[in-house]
DNA sequence: TTGAAAGCGATACCAA
DNA sequence: TTGGTATCGCTTTCAA
């Protein structure tokens, strides 16, 4: 592969130059940006990424950690990314396939190396302290989805607590008294703050949730057909159902209609996440909407600014995002 | 940031011994990468992964370019060459967005100046010429989802003619005479191979499709539900009814019953991909498998092999695939 | 407006 | 077993 030297022995100039006329750098003449120009296309002259990288000490690459891209949530969360990333002239470095603190840690190491200067992180696994840690070394790393008090500037996150108790309002409007949930296996912040705002709420109203109507699963949808055959063996009978996600609430209507069970007429079941697929599951599904991409735009362009020499935003800036109801068919009025 | 310079004097020896211990060279003793590992954990040392590959003239990153993340297909795809990467301690460089022979063609070009050596490309607007004059040039470069016949080797595809003519043999075998079909508006090989596989079986058997029968639309959800509006604007009725893909499929089926029609019984509806999705959507859907993620993997492990110096499989490998019929709620036999 | 040369951070060859 | 050093491809002063 022709380098720039090829290119300045061609052409007769030297690499000063070419790399001038490569950078559209001042004082060029016309004549050098011609001959040059034409030289590089003969030689299918392509610059080195790296050497331009190691020499410039500055990266085009925005790192995205995510668990896995086959959830419609990530996807959104790195296309959002990706989205930026294009704006801004930037390629996409992407790790997925994160099971443990271990692997989430090699793979933004994976990017350190790489000197990639802006990454969009979405760890559940790595302990509080690694993670401010990591965002000390690293000026550009935003966290997306979860909250650290230490370095709040840094995190972009729905406020869970709140969904919870926007779920539970929703199901005492519709008059339910009988209520179950779903929630998820892993027990990280999101499903237990989903939980707890959504039970306190029910509480204050009067509202108790039966040990036995709470399943875990996998947030999957096989995850929510698996935790609604467990809520169904319990024996007891309920009218309404929250679930961590739109995954496993689609999987749970499929069970509970399987299992003869109309949605919403005998039981009201309500999502959470919003994701494109909650529109066309039938019934369509309500749920609360998670603005991911936006939250996912929004990310990216304060890594982006913070990894600046100047960044603008220091303060208050607002990263709280609160999710709002969708009502949709999933959901109704108890009549039981 | 540290660099392999500190390190060395740091410890005490040279930057050659560094970099000895850092890729686990012979001979060094052990005392040297006692003391060496020592200081690169004080000086939390990070090796420049840059600067390696421009010395080393090799890249661990493994390029893929899709049109976008949303949609499950690709991620599927994408999640697919992530399994071959991590396994292969590689890292993924991603773009997507792409919308013209233009955007695909930077995107690669991109990946180029990054002295990527394999990468997945899914093409769609590129020229085969353009296509075959990149393969040449980068030799690790692997097409799926598209065949080209200069570089079959090259080439992971399925056969959407047999796939069209899979789903008329299914609605044949249903007794359906009343056939519609919804196509995706950008007319490349996929819908255009389906469409016509599906149309030569059912004329061969003796059934015409009407041509206000079929629709073209958007390959997406909202774009499924459109097309069936102009299917039920000409009038004609039709009890069977082939659909591009899962998620117009199911789009349509939306549509379909927002206007009082039952899946299956009144009509029948199948997909194509067999998308995650389409075995919770309500009917199940009935569709073609299509297993992008396998083919992703044979595709990035192909294009590892021959980025390497001696690649293995040249000639005689398998690179056709064949959809299969899986048989879900939203088909029947036709009553009517 | 142009060119010479230093240097980015690593690897790998050749001596010692 | 170690160290010195040329080198990868490029950018960026500094002089000319």
């Amino acid at each position: 592969m022709a380098t720039i030297k090829d290119v300045a022995r061609v052409a007769g100039v030297s690499v000063a130059s070419v790399s001038r006329v490569l950078n559209n750098g001042p004082k060029v003449s016309k004549a050098t940006i011609e001959k040059v120009t034409r030289v590089m296309q003969e030689l299918n002259y392509s610059p080195n990424a790296n050497a331009r990288a190691l020499v410039t000490q500055k990266s085009t690459t925005l790192g995205v950690v995510i668990p896995n891209l086959v959830d419609p949530f990530f996807a959104s969360l790195a296309q959002g990314v990706e989205q930026v990333a294009r704006q801004k002239n930037m390629q996409l470095l992407l790790s997925t396939g994160l099971v443990s603190a271990e692997t989430e840690m090699q793979a933004i190491n994976l990017l350190i190396e790489r000197r990639c200067e802006v990454m969009v992180i979405h760890s559940k696994k790595l302990s509080d302290q690694a993670l401010i840690a990591l965002a000390n070394q690293v000026p550009g790393l935003v966290l997306i989805d979860r909250y650290i008090e230490a370095i709040a500037q840094r995190c972009i996150w729905l406020d869970n607590l709140e969904g919870g108790r926007i779920a539970a309002r929703h199901f005492l409007a519709l008059a339910h008294k009988n209520v179950a949930c779903i929630s998820s296996k892993y027990q990280i912040d999101d499903p237990r703050l989903r939980l707890q705002g959504f039970q306190s709420e029910l509480l204050s109203a009067g509202v108790d949730i039966e040990p036995e109507l709470i399943a875990y699963g996998e947030p999957t949808l096989q995850g929510g057909e698996i935790a609604v055959q467990k809520l169904l063996a319990s024996g007891k009978s309920f009218s309404a159902l929250f679930v961590y996600n739109d995954a496993m609430a689609i999987g749970a209507i499929s069970a509970l209609e399987d299992n003869g069970f109309k949605v919403p007429s005998e039981i009201s079941v309500l999502g959470f996440d919003d994701v494109l697929l909650s529109r066309y599951s039938r019934p369509k599904l309500s749920t609360l909407n998670y603005p991911v991409e936006e939250m996912a735009i929004h990310a990216a362009s304060i890594g982006i600014d913070l990894a600046s020499k100047q960044p603008k935003n220091t303060a208050n800036i607002n990263c709280k995002y609160i999710p709002s109801l969708v009502k949709r068919e999933s959901t109704s009025f108890n009549l039981t």
